[in-house]
Order: structure tokens, then C-alpha cells, then sequence
DNA sequence: CGAAATCTTGAGTATAATCAAAAACGGTGG
DNA sequence: CCACCGTTTTTGATTATACTCAAGATTTCG
């Protein structure tokens, strides 16, 4: 089943528009890309380390991750994948996956012939270059994810990731002002920093007496956005977003 | 003053042609790239984050490094880059550089306009993809890097580092069997691996004594490249290389 | 309601950091 | 060629951040 979505609902469509201003043509051959949505429960590979995918997923909803593991059987979450994201756009242009897309939450997900990608991008200099962008966006992530896992410590590094997670989801009109909903376990973002379970729960419970987070359930909400920023040592500028969903 | 370099002394065709096989035409285009060469001593920066460069760097001799500093001034080197890198592409592309440059070691670089660099792109859509991917494996080094941060112990983390250099070396032809010339100080590997110096020192006179690895000056030299790789848990394939420069 | 997953707590430990200083190295100039 | 100076490497002693192990509390969801 292939479908096409509109596209107010297409956040592909909608995260290129941020860049630039589509021609009809563009916008067209966008909304025409064969794309076969499919329903993913919890818990499952989308991808693993070692295929060597012909198609590439675009996030339509829910949360992913990509991951890596160690030979010795750790677990490394190099990026969390909201909607809009192509977590596997890369498998584009390399042939062999080098880590594995895992869902973290029931997701929808539409996958894309690379054939069809390679075809756009031949017609469209334009669109090309906006996936190209996306890409470096996410390599520019993994620099920031990087710095924070090296050099800073494990509060700094939390309130980071969570001043960040909140920007993305701002930017694709998945927040509130000061909250918005992430279904991420503790174990799962202990992964993700590059910590045990038990410490990340230590500090989220700094965080939160230090009144720079509330959380009920899924829910993370922000008391003072700036005083988390600052904790966070936070500046979006690695994001790269266009418009300023970041100072919100 | 922009020079022209035999296509056999320039990094990047070479590289682009380890990929494909390129028409006369493409050769003929990248022979072509106005390129500005400099020479530029020690330690010093080619860009600083928040630059916004009009020209990409190609490194054509020389070490470089690619770092990020927190608020607290530390510093994380998240690339080493050598010959045939062109370590800022992604500004082609991306407004604001959320990163700086800086050279490790006496380097030749050559500055190519991103005007040349987009117009080539746009005329030959493989030397695109050829780009694209090179900033694809640039990610998937990160990813790599970040796995060994978060989740290796500082003992394999430094073996998988050197295995990774000598393997990149290889691919260029700056190494020989087992050994190459890297010129890192021990302050610069500890801001790459995480680490303080201190450690660092200590963790290399421990592979040392295991017999993974010899120096001599800036000389490293690999006895037994099977333990090493095993001590590195280091397993080649995140690099994308597509010769067999790896297995050997 | 009950089992499984997730979160929380406690006690003891280890890897790696910090601080401080000495030794070795590398390049420069007399 | 050697003395000298700055950089880099090495060593020692102490500390701290974060890990491990283990078990109990709570939440989630079928």
C-alpha cells in the first residue's frame, strides 16, 4: 500500500518548507513520492546494524532511536528520531547500516524507495540539498552529543539533552511552551548519556528538587526554561533550526 | 593565487574515484575547482565555531582537528582529520559553523569557494553524491566516536582510536603495514577519548607493556595488528571504505 | 487484579579525575 | 655541539564522579 499524504500532513514537506520556499513542482513531486506507511509497535528494529536497506523511513509519528552496541554488549543511543525525521537517509548513499533504528514508542512510519529519493534529488537541486542539510544536522547533533558525553558532567549533560528534546519537539509543533511529552524511559536515556540507570535517576532527582523539572508520567514539563538552558549549558545554535522556535 | 593540482596529487579525486569511475568530464570539472592553497603552521585555527565561511577546506597535508568547547572552556575534539578531509563541507550547507578547526601539525589546505563547490555539485550529480556521502562517513565516525566514549573503558577506547588512525591512514597511503606517523599529542588524544591527559598516559604505557603498541616520537608502530583490533574491539566497517585497505 | 517493566534507594567500589611536581624531549640559538 | 627553554610525558598521592550489585517501591498495562 502506497500512499500519499497531504502535505500540511507530511512533516518531510513541512520540515523543507522551514528552508525554503517550495515551487509547485517541488511540492508535487514531494506529495507524489511512493511512500509505504507502516504501524510499528514499542520496542521494535526498524533497521539493524549490517542491512542494507533500499529504502529509507521517514518518522511520521512517535519516538525512535538509533543505536550502536559494543562488543561487549553496551548499548550506545547516538540520537533520538521524532517526526520528520530520516533516521537511515544516510543508508542513501552507504551501503551497509553501522547501527541499528529502534522504536521507542508505537510509531507510524513511512518508507521510502531510495530509488525514488535518488530521482527527486536528480530533478530537485533544491530538495537535494535540504536532505543533504538534514544530514549534517544530524551529524552536527552527534558533535554536540559528543562534547556532552566527554566533557560534561552527568547534570550539565542531562539537562542538556532534555533542553534539546524540547527544542525539536518545539520546532515541529510537538511542545508547549514548557512541556510536551517524551516516552523515554530512564534506562533508555542512561543509554543515550553514556550512564548507569541508577545515576541518571539521581540526577533527574536533582533536577527535579532543584525545581528545573517536573515529571508526571511521560510528561516532562519546564518550570524556568531559562534556568534550565543555563544548567544545560545549552546554546540551539547546533541545531541549526531557521526559524526561532528556539528562543520560545 | 588559485592553483590547479595533477589530479594524482589532489586528495579528493582520488578519493572521489576509490568510489566511482570518473568520466573525463568529472575529472576534467574537479581538476578544475579553484582552490586556494595555503600553508598554515601549528595550532592554529583554520575556522572558529560561529564562522560563517563562504569556502571549504580540503586538507591536502597536514593533521587537523575538528573541536567543540562547553561553557566550562573544556575542550572535545570530535575529528581528526588528515589528507583528502574536507572537514567544514557541511558549511556548504549549514549557515553557522557550530564547530572550529584547527591544525595539529604544519598543513598544506586548499580553500574551494562554496560557489565552485555547488555549481560542480549541480552539473555532476555523482560528484554530489560523491560529497553527500563523504559527510555521511564523517557522521558515522561520530557515531563510532561516541560509542567509545559513552560506553568503552578508557583501554579499548584508546586501542579503537588507533586502530581507526592507522586504518585511515592506510586508505590514503600515509601508512605503511604497521605503522604510521601521527603527530597527536597525548593532551590533544585525551580531549578526543574523554579522558584527562593523565589517564591517557597511563592507559598507553599499559598497552605498551601488553605489546599492542610501540612509539618512537611521533611514530606509531602496531607489532601484532590482530591484538590490537581485538584489544580495540575495533571492527572497520563504520568507515565505509570501499577497497580492502581494512582487512590488511 | 497481577505480572512485568520502570523507578527508587542503599551500601560499597572502581574507573578515571585532580593536583602537584619531576623527568624527558625537542627545538633554538649561541 | 651543547646549554637552555618550553612543551610533552611521566610519576605519585588523593579524591570524586559515576558504577555495581541488590533489593524494594511504584507504575503500567494486559
Amino acid at each position: 500500500m502506497t500512499l500519499t499524504l497531504h502535505s500540511t500532513d507530511n512533516p518531510l514537506i513541512r520540515k523543507l518548507e522551514s528552508i525554503f520556499v517550495l515551487t509547485n513542482d517541488e511540492r508535487r513531486a514531494l506529495e507524489n513520492l511512493p511512500m509505504q506507511i507502516a504501524v510499528i509497535k514499542d520496542d521494535q528494529d526498524i533497521v539493524r546494524e549490517g542491512d542494507s536497506p533500499s529504502r529509507s523511513c521517514l518518522i511520521l509519528s512517535g519516538f525512535t532511536c538509533t543505536y550502536k552496541v559494543t562488543a561487549e554488549g553496551k548499548r550506545q543511543i547516538v540520537s533520538f528520531n521524532i517526526p520528520g525525521d530520516i533516521p537511515d537517509l544516510q543508508s542513501l548513499h552507504l551501503k551497509v547500516l553501522d547501527n541499528g533504528i529502534s522504536t521507542l514508542s508505537p510509531c507510524r512510519v513511512g518508507f521510502i524507495p531510495h530509488e525514488a529519493l535518488r530521482d527527486i534529488c536528480a530533478r530537485y537541486p533544491r530538495i537535494a540539498s535540504g536532505l543533504w542539510r538534514e544530514t549534517l544536522i544530524d551529524a552536527a547533533i552527534f558533535r554536540e552529543w559528543m562534547t556532552s558525553i566527554g566533557r560534561r558532567e552527568a547534570y550539565i549533560r542531562i539537562a542538556h539533552l532534555l533542553c534539546e528534546l524540547l527544542v525539536r519537539m518545539k520546532a515541529v509543533g510537538l511542545a508547549e511552551e514548557h512541556s510536551c511529552d517524551l516516552p523515554i524511559t530512564q534506562a533508555e536515556f542512561s543509554d543515550a548519556l553514556g550512564l548507569t540507570t541508577v545515576h541518571v535517576n539521581r540526577v533527574l532527582q536533582a533536577l527535579r528538587a532543584d525545581g528545573l523539572i517536573q515529571s508526571k508520567g511521560t510528561r516532562l514539563s519546564v518550570p524556568d526554561w531559562n534556568k534550565l538552558m543555563e544548567a544545560g549549558e545549552f546554546d540551539p545554535g547546533y541545531l541549526h533550526l531557521v526559524q526561532e522556535d528556539a528562543a520560545a
